[in-house]
DNA sequence: GTTGAAAGCAGGAGGGT
DNA sequence: ACCCTCCTGCTTTCAAC
């Protein structure tokens, strides 16, 4: 019943092969990342330790990379969210990276291909603390920022839909 | 020795204030989501109950929005990541809200200032699947898209030195 | 905030298919 | 390879303080 199969021996095999009840297992701890084993094995029809060890082993081929709590920065008094595109000079990439990358106010960023070669996801407190922040940026390269209306969608669940 | 007040009594008037054994569970929660209470309580010197009820009342206040496995697409056979971003014509909105967001490979979708108004974070299993998508956004307006190189950032825990 | 008891859960051993 | 049951020790939860 179970054909799940791992080719991941390499950094470039990346790709592992699941079996319906591991997904559904994702699924469940995407939406709930502290459901326990017995709960999640009354719903897929296994023993605790069944869905254990499955869990063990998504973790071990790296399909799931963590566990987390997510938290809303604008409860804690982060409000303003912007997203800032950086065209960072490549002499000046390595400061870049050590400097801008490590500020806390940074919560997402990635090196991209196009004229703006990397985009930021910026929380702050207000506006002129956006303002310093790009500031510092701008000695890396030019910038473009965009504050962030609402977000629609936030980290959606990985589905077996993908697949069709 | 506790001094945490909430001030959330509306949507306009979201803030929270949080004491140093907050923010240490909350950083905790944010590396590792399944620590057990008692875990957690031995690091902040606290009984179960006490971290449980913390806990209960971060997630009521909003500040925990919940808790979840974090999921490599790549390891499951989307190793394409790409940010498009879209210029939708205000008439298309509504269609694009209902048909493009509910997409499955649309992980994050951001409503943005600017003139790319729509920012869409896609993860998919091939480049002839992003042409696909693509040239579905391309219904509601013009749009750039720019693949991922890499992520050296992906939600970083909002921390208590974002306050210094 | 605490403790303490009851119920539920996790993780290992051992065995079956 | 995959799964089960059993057993022991922890963890969670609720009540009482």
């Amino acid at each position: 019943m179970r054909k799940s199969r791992c080719s991941a021996r390499s950094p470039y095999d990346f790709q592992v092969e699941l079996d319906a009840v591991d997904w559904k297992i994702l699924d469940l701890l995407q939406q709930d990342g502290r459901m326990s084993y017995t709960a999640l094995g009354r719903v897929v029809s296994l023993s605790a330790p069944a869905v254990t060890e499955r869990v063990r082993r998504l973790e071990a081929l790296g399909v799931i990379t963590g566990f987390v709590a997510v938290v809303s920065p604008a409860r804690l008094g982060l409000p303003i969210e912007s997203i800032v595109r950086v065209r960072v000079r490549s002499l000046d990439t390595p400061r870049f990276r050590s400097h801008v990358l490590a500020l806390p106010q940074i919560r997402d960023a990635d090196h991209v291909t196009g004229d703006d070669c990397w985009l930021l996801r910026v929380v702050c407190r207000s506006m002129v603390e956006l303002e310093e922040l790009v500031e510092v940026m701008q000695r890396y390269g030019d910038t473009t920022t965009s504050l962030v209306f609402s977000s629609h969608v936030r980290n959606r669940p990985v589905e077996a839909a993908l697949f069709d």
